[in-house]
DNA sequence: TGACTTGGTTCGCTTGTCGAAGAAAGTGGG
DNA sequence: CCCACTTTCTTCGACAAGCGAACCAAGTCA
């Protein structure tokens, strides 16, 4: 089953925002979420208790008074239903479930070799969906990170989220002339996996799908944002009146064939010159220093050479970083975002961070960076299957 | 009495879209309407009465019949309320009355000296809308173009709509470091106007009220679209999912500081070199040319010698038109709109808009040119006015 | 013990929308 | 001329969402 029609935007009080203010513990009563939606109390009442029928929350007992009567608190089932996520990159992808609110339950990691073409990738990856939602105790299946109820029963897959390291269109699910993804242009991603699994596939390009995941978990209350991907390629999401930005052909945030000041400018798989990809993407350090007669086998062995203080790595990440900025500066004027979030591998190396935000305060009208947030993504290697998730959500969740 | 909250989305055949349609010719009866806006008979009936009560829709006896029952005609009154409309330019500004459905009624360009500072220039247009709407049948007051009905009598003033040539926080309705407009820093343009007419005051950029009068006029049916207005100064406005983009700060959309490769750099009013406005703007074709020797006085000059042909104001356009591709590319790679629509005296400029266009075929992703429209807006000299004036109604008629 | 506070439900009202039915006002064929 | 049919528009009842008021539930605190 494949999806075609955009996401209806979250309504106010929707069941969705409920859910998430229950799951963020932002509201553990029914009078907490009246507080916060600007709902009236019956109102609010009348929706949890289709939510508790639908199996979407539970009641868990009373809590502490706070001078009346003490409220029934509200929670996400553990082990209720759970939706599958699948971020794929270069050369990992990061799989997983998560609960209907959007909390991860499960995640793993593992090696991919794009090359190996569309079918063999994802075949395997949603097996291993379909295994993390069949086996709820398996200890392997637990990662350092955000598995809080790695343990807990899983409950019904209800649909796969799937971010693709390249352009999609969204509606169709159709991969798009992608840089370095051989063997994948035209291959139409939700047919695949829909003639595999039944439940409903949505299928995104990644960035994308990272800006959804970190706007819904750090940036919730603002409206204007754009989530920068810097790992082996370059990719941005954006997010406008807190809503996903795709554009009209779905390849908004696309920026990394944009032109940028470099000499000499080195040749783009793309067959130009210059290209931001080409600069400062962890494919074009690692082509670089090469280049330099330095012995680097991946984008793992730059970073620790930055983080070493090796001058050639640094230079190139420096230089990597003013060209993220320039382009950067261009949409920061453009668009004027409350915060601009960077994730992805090279966001951890701080000598790129700091060129790029010198960059961006340089150029920027003072006006637009004058309350402007620079910042890493916290969430880390969920990011990604967390915007999948929920973007499935939105679409399984009535919208009402 | 100033306006502070942002303008709701139109609604789905909300009064304001029904208005639109009767007025655009795109609805003559309850019945177009119905079918338009896909709501039911009843509900359309219902709506349309409300605003034959508020005087803002009138019945104009029946239509002919397409084989049965005839239409009951609905037309928007001529002679009834309009709102005021100010675009203010460097050198001119254009004012007029508008009627509710955003048609002109009454347009007259005038000379300003932006240098006398806010009180004078804005106190002398806001007496010259009053004298508008006060005096329906002065023949002078009639332009060439855009004056469907300027014999008619004009109704009440419902509001005035004002757009400013440089950043304005559109919630305060105060300016912002403007690069030429000396005198103008943090007025409270609102405040002052508030103080001398008893009507609604919405101020804005003028790129944005461009923008949407754009929008509203030429690519209501598109969803994502970038203006670009190429005059004295350089500015853009941003229609996101049909809505006008502000951003964080109010300032999105000005490129007019983003760098640009030219050589040697020029200096910005800004400070800094190498921006774009120092490169493209008209002030700054201007500039080149004398300081080349070429006896200009202003950009109507510069635009005479293109068109006659002089080489060295082609080749300056073409450069300029290459540095607005430049910077767009990046926009429109980033932004993916559906049309890219150019207006402001340059726009006429042959030499520029190839340049501009060749620049954005070559750096733009095919996927993000393959359907784009790169067009001169058709609107001319009352795109702003037109602008403005919808930004008003938005406010003044019921939402619902 | 009783006044007060907080939490939550029940019920009736308003609002907005729709569909069905039908009235109004035509066209056109026999 | 009559009657079937079309198009336009209104009326009326049904229905759903959401709200406020009243009320019940269950605490705290003096």
């Amino acid at each position: 089953m494949t999806i075609d029609d955009a996401p209806r935007e979250a309504l106010r009080g929707g069941p969705r925002e409920l859910l998430r203010w229950v799951a963020t513990g932002a509201a553990v009563s029914r009078a907490d979420l009246s507080r916060l939606s600007g709902l009236s109390p019956s109102t609010v009442s009348q929706r949890v208790e289709a939510l508790i029928n639908q199996g979407l929350l539970e009641e868990t007992g009373a809590g502490r008074s706070r001078g009346g009567r003490r409220p029934r608190q509200l929670a996400v089932p553990t082990g209720g239903a759970v939706v599958g996520a699948i971020d794929l990159g270069a050369h990992h992808a990061r799989v997983g479930t998560l609960d209907l609110s959007g909390r991860v339950v499960q995640g793993r990691t593992l090696p991919v070799r794009i090359e190996d073409g569309p079918e063999a990738v994802l075949g395997a990856l949603l097996a291993e969906v379909a295994a993390l939602a069949a086996a709820p105790d398996d200890p392997a299946a637990s990662s350092a990170t955000g598995s809080p109820t790695s343990g807990a029963a899983v409950g019904a897959l209800r649909g796969i989220g799937i971010g693709i390291p390249g352009p999609v269109q969204h509606a169709t699910g159709r991969i798009v002339s992608p840089s370095r993804m051989p063997g994948w242009n035209g291959f139409d991603v939700a047919a695949f996996c829909a003639g595999r699994v039944d439940v409903p596939i949505i299928v995104d390009n990644d960035a994308n799908l990272m800006a959804l995941g970190a706007h819904r978990t750090a940036y919730s209350e603002l409206d204007h944002a754009v989530y920068i991907k810097a790992g082996t390629g370059i990719g941005s999401g954006v997010i406008s009146s807190g809503r996903l930005h795709r554009g009209a052909q779905g390849s908004a945030g696309d920026i990394s064939h944009c032109r940028v000041v470099a000499d000499p400018a080195p040749l783009c798989s793309c067959g130009n010159a210059g290209c931001l990809e080409a600069v400062a993407s962890g494919a074009a350090l690692v082509t670089a220093l090469r280049d330099q007669g330095v012995p680097v086998s991946d984008l793992t062995g730059v970073i620790r050479l930055i983080d070493d203080g090796d001058r050639h790595a640094t230079a190139l990440a420096r230089q990597a970083g003013r060209a993220i900025g320039e382009i950067l500066a261009v949409v920061v004027n453009f668009f004027n975002p409350q915060v601009v979030a960077i994730g992805g591998r090279l966001a951890d190396c701080e000598p790129l961070l700091a060129s790029m935000r010198a960059t961006l305060y340089e150029r920027c009208l003072p006006l637009a960076t004058q309350t402007l947030l620079i910042e890493r993504v916290a969430t880390g290697q969920d990011v990604g299957i967390t915007g999948a998730a929920h973007l499935v959500i939105d679409h399984v969740v009535a919208a009402n």
